[in-house]
DNA sequence: AACGGAAGCAACCGCGCGGCG
DNA sequence: GCGCCGCGCGGTTGCTTCCGT
């Protein structure tokens, strides 16, 4: 049975030919998709435009971008989640050059299953039962592990920032308990409330110390640090991959940060990837601070905690420089 | 080399929503 | 208010590729 906008026709079902590719290429290119329902036509495809607008849409647009998912979209997509569910086209709006059908198959076939390979439900991102971690352990994704080893969060505030405000599931319970420190895991590696207790410590790299300081010693809130960063670990010597956290589980209670403007937050991220879009999550986060919501520097954690990432945390976690690996 | 199961991914299906007459 | 239509979304299917035996 052909789709109900196609069922006059005879339409053709299954994989696209690089011909009828190139005829939808070429008209799009040409006229814009217009009425999708009108584009088979007018393409000279014998296809339906539900299947025209799906070929467009997830493999045949110039924008896209190809090739597998770096850490850094992983644990976006893994943020997003846990605060949309399974709202991929929400989702998809913080990965830019991704569909939505990507995110959801890359979720469904890889991401679930690190998830309850490390105990978490991947429905709730809380915590699950250690004879379901245990059934599903053995299938545990065998794509690269990268996250798993070196945490490159984006912490993706801005797509939070957006969507609590507008799409959240359920209201911010700060604070129920505290879990248990799982076992290094990739995904909520602890934030920074020991920040300004690091910023004291001792370094075996004083370069570490000497960046520490100097980026992280504008102003606090509590013992939360907020700053403005302008300066990068390279400019210390420091090398983004040297540097990971690995600090204690330790949530801090949310504090409502000074109203800052958004120009004073942006950091500079131009010295590697990792950070460019760093930079570029920020700048996106800080269009939506123009919506005027009070929790605009809250993010989730999870078991329902909250935390307000400021832009150095934001460094710190992408660049991973609070503490040196081991 | 052959086979079978697992994983990855493109595409389909059905539903809900919004616009319009 | 109602029905129709097109669109977008999330869930699911099924084909292809990969990988271990």
């Amino acid at each position: 049975m052909g789709h109900q906008c196609c069922s006059k026709q005879k339409v053709k079902r299954g994989l696209w030919s690089p011909e009828e590719d190139e005829k939808l290429i070429k008209y799009i290119t040409t006229h814009g998709h217009g009425s999708w329902s009108s584009v088979p036509k007018l393409a000279g495809l014998q296809r339906c435009g539900k299947s025209c607008r799906l070929r467009w849409i997830n493999y045949l647009r110039p924008d896209l971008k190809r090739g597998s998912f770096t850490a850094q979209e992983e644990r976006t997509i893994v943020d997003v989640h846990r605060v949309l569910g399974n709202r991929w086209a929400q989702i998809v709006k913080h990965l830019p050059g991704r569909t939505d059908n990507e995110v959801k198959n890359f979720w469904n076939s890889c991401i679930k299953k690190k998830l309850i390979a490390q105990g978490l439900d991947p429905n709730t991102h809380n915590l699950l039962s250690t004879n379901y971690k245990h059934n599903y352990n053995s299938s545990a994704c065998k794509l690269s592990d990268h996250s798993l080893q070196q945490p490159t969060s984006t912490f993706t505030a801005n797509s939070q920032i957006y969507d609590i405000s507008t799409e959240m599931k359920a209201p911010l319970t700060p604070f129920p308990t505290i879990p248990p420190a799982p076992d290094a895991n990739p995904y909520y590696p602890p934030l920074v409330h020991e920040f300004s207790s690091i910023l004291t410590g001792e370094y075996p790299n004083p370069n570490t110390q000497a960046f520490l300081e100097c980026t992280a010693s504008q102003s606090s809130i509590g013992s939360v640090p907020i700053s403005s960063s302008t300066s990068h670990p390279s400019e210390f010597g420091m090398s983004d991959e040297s540097f990971i956290w690995a600090g204690g589980y330790e949530p801090i209670q949310s504090i409502l940060p000074e109203k800052k403007q958004p120009e004073q937050q942006v950091l500079e991220t131009e010295n590697t990837n990792e950070l460019i879009s760093v930079g570029q999550n920020m700048d996106a986060s800080f269009e939506t601070t123009n919506l005027g919501f009070d929790f605009v520097e809250s993010t989730l954690l999870p078991c329902g905690m909250y935390y307000n990432p400021n832009p150095m945390d934001q460094l710190a976690w992408d660049s991973g420089f609070l503490q040196e690996k081991k």
